[in-house]
DNA sequence: TAGTCCCGCCATGAT
DNA sequence: ATCATGGCGGGACTA
């Protein structure tokens, strides 16, 4: 008994319509779907937490501070976790380790990715007219040990269970997060459309229904991936499908609580004299220059193991491959703006469960932000003389 | 219309 | 049984 105090949602919606203009319930407000989106959520997550002094995170800590049902709280937890930014230390316990953790996070699957020729789909499956092959285990640190890749399965025996365990740990978003990853940092390939990741990830499944699914939980993926600047979307440069770039590991991003929940606390209480409505430290982004970073770990030609063998069999259509390492900020195609990132609506949104902490979070971020900022600034500045450009009278 | 992907039911694992 | 996790997919939003 914890949850479920503000309202018993029925079923339907409830805030009907966003159908502006006639009616007349409220206002404004219209239900935004992008002001409760998942990436949304992650930055704001990490504008709470990635800073010193942050050691250990509770769910329902971030859960009420957030306004976001415990659910949504999983689900970034457990890709933030698959890049290293996150441990588990227990029940309702995480040990925040920051974006340093991901370089050796992503070298580890780089590597992991490499070696273990995947002997990915074995084709085929039986009975149960689903299929849904997906190995590839791992987890932590371990040398290898390919662990109890079931598959020894045939004859007679519906299974124990042994592995039902590792059919559940299989279908988890941290690695599938982990194998997304993969099929940037251990190929050429530079931008994939989910569409094709969930080809990949899956073995040749061309079951619907699974695929749908798949892609739905890689939407979420990019969605957190993209908040950390990791990747970026983008679109196939044939085909104008939409689709992902990789970014990689290019330093810490400046995280930003969105403004409905900075106006949130601000509305509470204007705890500051001026408005800090304008503070916008968005917008910054590391926008193009991330490119040649990106290949740091580029530099692995090793491959071409059965990953490249996977995107020939698929035929190279969607993929962007980028086997030359773009020296200077080569970008292969325009920078497709697309800037609007997260948006920032500012409009409404009050309810919330717990306004309580608010306040005093906030407040304490509004130092850090300044902070964090000027560094980053002070940083970017000193490293690259920034010859023009700077939209900053 | 084709993409996106929020929302929360409910299976499953931990206690 | 209760509580913590977190698959999963219907179908509402968006572009």
């Amino acid at each position: 008994m914890s949850d479920l105090p503000p309202e018993k949602p029925n079923m339907e919606l409830s805030s009907s319509c966003s159908m502006p203009g006639s009616s007349s319930s409220s206002l404004h407000h219209s239900y935004s779907r992008k002001q409760k989106s998942l990436g949304l959520l992650c930055t704001n997550f990490l504008a709470l937490y990635n800073r010193h002094g942050i050691e250990t995170i509770g769910l329902d800590d971030a859960s009420s501070k957030l306004g976001v049902e415990r659910r949504r709280i999983y689900d970034i937890v457990n890709v933030l976790e698959s890049v290293g930014v996150l441990t588990r230390r227990a029940k309702n316990q995480y040990t925040w380790k920051g974006f340093s953790a991901i370089p050796a996070a992503l070298k580890e699957l780089q590597e992991e990715g490499a070696k273990d020729t995947f002997h990915r789909f074995y084709t085929n499956e039986n009975v149960k007219g689903s299929d849904d092959e997906d190995d590839e285990e791992e987890s932590s640190s371990q040398p290898l040990s390919s662990s109890q890749t079931d598959t020894s399965k045939p004859a007679s025996s519906p299974l124990p269970d042994s592995s039902k365990i590792d059919n559940r740990r299989e279908k988890s978003l941290g690695l599938l997060t982990q194998n997304f990853i993969k099929l940037f940092i251990c190929s050429q390939a530079t931008i994939i459309s989910l569409d094709e990741a969930a080809k990949l990830l899956l073995g040749d499944a061309h079951n619907t229904s699974i695929m749908r699914t798949k892609v739905r939980r890689l939407y979420d993926i990019a969605n957190v991936l993209s908040s950390m600047n990791l990747i970026e979307k983008t679109h196939t440069l044939d085909s104008r499908k939409p689709a992902f770039k990789w970014l990689g590991y290019n330093g810490e991003p400046t995280f930003t609580l969105s403004s409905d929940l900075m106006m949130q606390a601000e509305s509470k209480k204007r705890v500051f004299g001026t408005d800090l409505s304008n503070v916008s430290v968005k917008r910054s982004k590391t926008h193009d220059s991330a490119t040649e970073r990106s290949l740091k770990m580029k530099q692995h030609a090793i491959a071409e193991s059965s990953y490249n063998r996977i995107f020939d069999a698929l035929g190279s259509r969607g993929y962007e491959f980028g086997p030359f390492a773009p020296a200077t900020g080569t970008y292969p195609t325009a920078p497709l703006e697309d800037n609007s990132k997260r948006a920032f609506d500012v409009q409404n949104l009050v309810s919330d469960y717990r306004p309580s902490y608010q306040n005093q979070v906030l407040k304490d971020l509004f130092g850090h932000y300044m902070d964090a900022w000027k560094s980053w600034y002070t940083e970017v500045t000193q490293k690259n003389p920034l010859p023009d450009t700077s939209q900053h009278h």
